[in-house]
DNA sequence: TTGTAGGCGTTATCAC
DNA sequence: GTGATAACGCCTACAA
């Protein structure tokens, strides 16, 4: 009944030849294959529908050819925007690469790393979903297996190589344009930053500019009711109106969650207050008449991970961690044109 | 120097075992083991830090534990959607997900889909870039391994099984919902059609609807460059000034391109003509105070694809192939308001 | 240039 | 209950 793959030594036989000599040509060896066997080969290769298995191959080199991007959030739209420059770089290398979603839950992404190792992937890129160091994720060192970390870092381990967001830098660009656009109270408003440290990053810096302002405001966003953040925003309102309050998201995703709540207080954008946030998704110019914001390298930073991995896999000696930190870059639009400041001046 | 993978041997031969023992307690077979041996089996492989090599097992076993799911474009939110529906499915099934990002590339599928077969993946979920059979689709067929098509079919395969959007009914929701608003002049923006059928499905819903309408222009978006629809909007407008204009996007990239041809234009949405999308992406509720759309079931949709091609894997027998259409749903917001009809009533 | 044979790490069929 | 042992499909010295 089933149709029993075909194997080397069919095509061997079928074309009257060793198993060797199919190997060789399946592996282009050099000068070791006169051009009409090698021509007799490419044929019965394709009348069988022969394809080389690639457990046995892997068995026997102990090379697989693949790499594992594991991702704490697939419906991020920035994660796709990095693994697409990722893509890039681990074709050309010759390698699969396999795309594994933890959906933000360190004990899924553990088990994605079991079943990957299990699978002998020669590399992994990994965007942890927390900082903390699991055991799947311990075994990554014993087994020494190439890993690049993407846009977070880890607890506890300082010696992995990771590639991502400049955040203070990033935030800097955005606290700076604020400030030259006469903004003088900030909100605000971050997914919760205990466990992931990009987030920690991002409100560190906004934390440290805290002379700067007249009023800062943290808020931590820890379910999708708006009812918490709209209160903060009507206080913050309550006590000035001159126009001088800017609310400033640590991503795309709070972004829209605060959005929602701008609309429900009625507040309107950039009359009565400013709006901007780090990343800089496709809908980013038409919401709210287009929000300003900070973009990040993705495809730059998929780049660059890919091929730190990459080289990491195929050197054979041992490299110095780096931290490569990529630049922002600040995408004016309209939720922070000033208009109480143009006024003054 | 390389730390040589730690086999099935060493455990043994470390717990004073046979090889075949140690299989045992991995693969749990029945009343097979002393719970003596197996506790001290169980100890070595925590101290050594085994795990067991998929490759030579799968090679034996015949049997990968793999799905892939090779999509047309990960960066359209859609896809993570149906992917976040799949993953429910196949990780309870025990299966691993590899997902394969074709980016809309029909050369680069095919690139994908060879490599999935030397990996023999078990099954394959399949957004085909284009409609066209190539040769490696093609051996899909004859190695026979299991396949579910989703959210678009293919040219000359009508035995394929395939689960995607109601495109004729969520199409018709769309239209008659404009219809009872008072809409009487559409425009449709539309992706390329030629090469997909589920955007050739909504056009053609669009087409056949055209006695209803008093005037149907299509625009078929072939990059990013506005103007075309610009001259379009305008003509429409210039013909009619009561807001008996709507255009009708096939997707949310193409109402994004909308928007921007919309605002570039200085139309007002909903004072001066209505919008309406099929997809429902994150920002919906935001862009344009809110544009109406019809929902997929995104969820479903996975779900049902998976657990299609699961059962396909489990079971022996051949089933006949089924098409499941799963319906969209109306979500009505402020972009298809008419208040030209309101005066009218 | 080509063929032979052994082994990669695991499972499964036998015996014991 | 447990232990040898023969495959699984391929690669690669080593021979020829």
């Amino acid at each position: 009944m089933k149709p029993k793959g075909i194997t080397i030594a069919d095509v061997a036989q079928r074309a009257q030849v060793s198993p060797a000599s199919v190997s060789r040509y399946l592996n282009g060896v050099e000068g070791n294959l006169s051009a009409e066997t090698a021509q007799r080969i490419a044929q019965v290769i394709e009348d069988l529908g022969y394809r080389p298995n690639a457990w046995a191959r892997s068995l026997k080199t102990q090379r697989s050819g693949l790499i594992a991007a594991v991702v704490a959030d697939l419906s991020n739209s920035y994660v796709p925007a990095v693994l697409h420059g990722i893509e890039n770089i681990t074709n050309s290398a010759g390698f699969s690469l396999l795309i594994a979603n933890a959906q933000n839950n360190p004990d899924h992404e553990s088990y994605l790393v079991e079943r990957l190792l299990n699978q002998r992937v020669e590399g992994i890129l990994l965007q942890p979903s927390s900082n903390k160091l699991t055991p799947s994720l311990r075994s990554l060192i014993t087994n020494n297996i190439p890993l690049v970390l993407i846009d977070r870092l880890m607890d506890d381990v300082d010696d992995w190589d990771m590639v991502g967001l400049d955040n203070a830098g990033a935030m800097h660009l955005a606290l700076k344009h604020l400030e030259s656009q006469g903004y003088r109270k900030i909100v605000y408003v971050t997914d919760p930053p205990d466990e992931v440290s990009s987030r920690r990053e991002r409100e560190q810096t906004v934390l440290s500019s805290y002379a700067q302002w007249e009023a800062l405001q943290i808020f931590v966003r820890r379910d999708n009711d708006p009812s918490g953040l709209i209160a903060i925003i009507d206080q913050m309102l309550a006590h000035s109106n001159d126009e001088s309050t800017a609310v400033v998201c640590s991503n795309a995703v709070t972004a829209l969650y605060a959005v929602k709540a701008i609309e429900l207080c009625g507040c309107r954008i950039p009359q009565d207050m400013g709006l901007i946030m780090i990343d800089d998704p496709d809908w980013a110019p038409f919401v709210l008449g287009g929000i300003t914001s900070v973009a990040q390298p993705t495809f730059d930073l998929g780049n660059q991970a890919a091929q730190l991995l990459v080289d990491k896999i195929q050197q054979t000696g041992i490299s110095s961690p780096s931290h490569t930190r990529l630049s922002g870059s600040l995408v004016i639009r309209h939720s922070t044109i000033n208009s109480h400041r143009l006024k003054k001046e």
